[in-house]
DNA sequence: GAATTTATGAGATTCCATATCAAGTATGCG
DNA sequence: CGCATACTTGATATGGAATCTCATAAATTC
């Protein structure tokens, strides 16, 4: 079967959160393989109709926290999740289609890692994002 | 009486937007002038029990709008607003009390500048977040 | 394969925000 | 001023996203 490593690679993942392996999860973790960009939870949700909602609302939980998924809000506050690269990134969120991407800067790390020594309090973390059109829109 | 000078502001402001001046709008507007920091709509609403909670969602989004206030969004997605201080800035997020404060950082924006040349497709803007554990938390 | 623990999902519920629309009120004009 | 008109208000209904509930089902363990 095609679809036997990504299997593989989920059920090994959910060993080791000590999650149990199962029918849905695995539906669900199949489908995000198969993604490229982002996506809402409810489009991913609707693309699912043999999984209940709950159930991808969880997954979708479980393996954000795991650091397989990245979740992102756009400016309006609507949630997109993203297969998550590990290495850290920013993103482009394109105004028109609301699409999302990400990229890497190392000069622009380089600076906010400087200006956390200004900043009054104790720096966690940072977040950038770029508003464009995208190629595709212009 | 006190207040004489901030309902002067709001009824000009008002006027050049070609909106009524009206009670309601006052009453959120004069409740706006007092705050200090970020706030989030409902603590607003529940502020201003004989103003409608729809007149108050109203009137943020037609202030937002002007320019006058300034719309945030949390990591988790939920609203915040400010006085829009109308100078180009960006947010310190305490991950802690979840209060929003404003920086600006001239590096930082001559960076972003000269990134747009790279990016693919036309940069429109951008946010930056820093996520910080603030003062009064540590 | 029986016991135990965890996961599922239909439906209810929550939360925030917006839409509806009759009643109220600011503004322009005579 | 006082009326007509258009805008505004707010109680309530509605909308949409996400979570909660809990009886049922399935996965692990032994």
């Amino acid at each position: 079967m095609m679809t036997t490593s990504v299997d593989d690679r989920v059920d090994s993942l959910l060993s080791k959160l000590g999650s149990r392996i199962t029918g849905p999860r695995r539906r669900v973790a199949r489908l995000l393989a198969s993604k490229q960009g982002s996506f809402s939870a409810e489009a991913l949700n609707e693309e699912l109709p043999d999984v209940g909602r709950a159930t991808v609302y969880r997954t979708l939980k479980l393996l954000s926290d795991a650091g397989v998924l990245c979740k992102t809000t756009l400016p309006d506050g609507s949630p997109r999740y993203s297969i998550d690269h590990s290495w850290h990134h920013h993103h482009l969120i394109c105004s028109s289609c609301r699409t999302v991407e990400e990229f890497r800067h190392s000069a622009l790390e380089r600076l906010l890692c400087e200006m956390s020594a200004e900043i009054p309090g104790q720096v966690l973390g940072h977040r950038v994002e770029l508003y464009v059109t995208c190629m595709r829109c212009l």
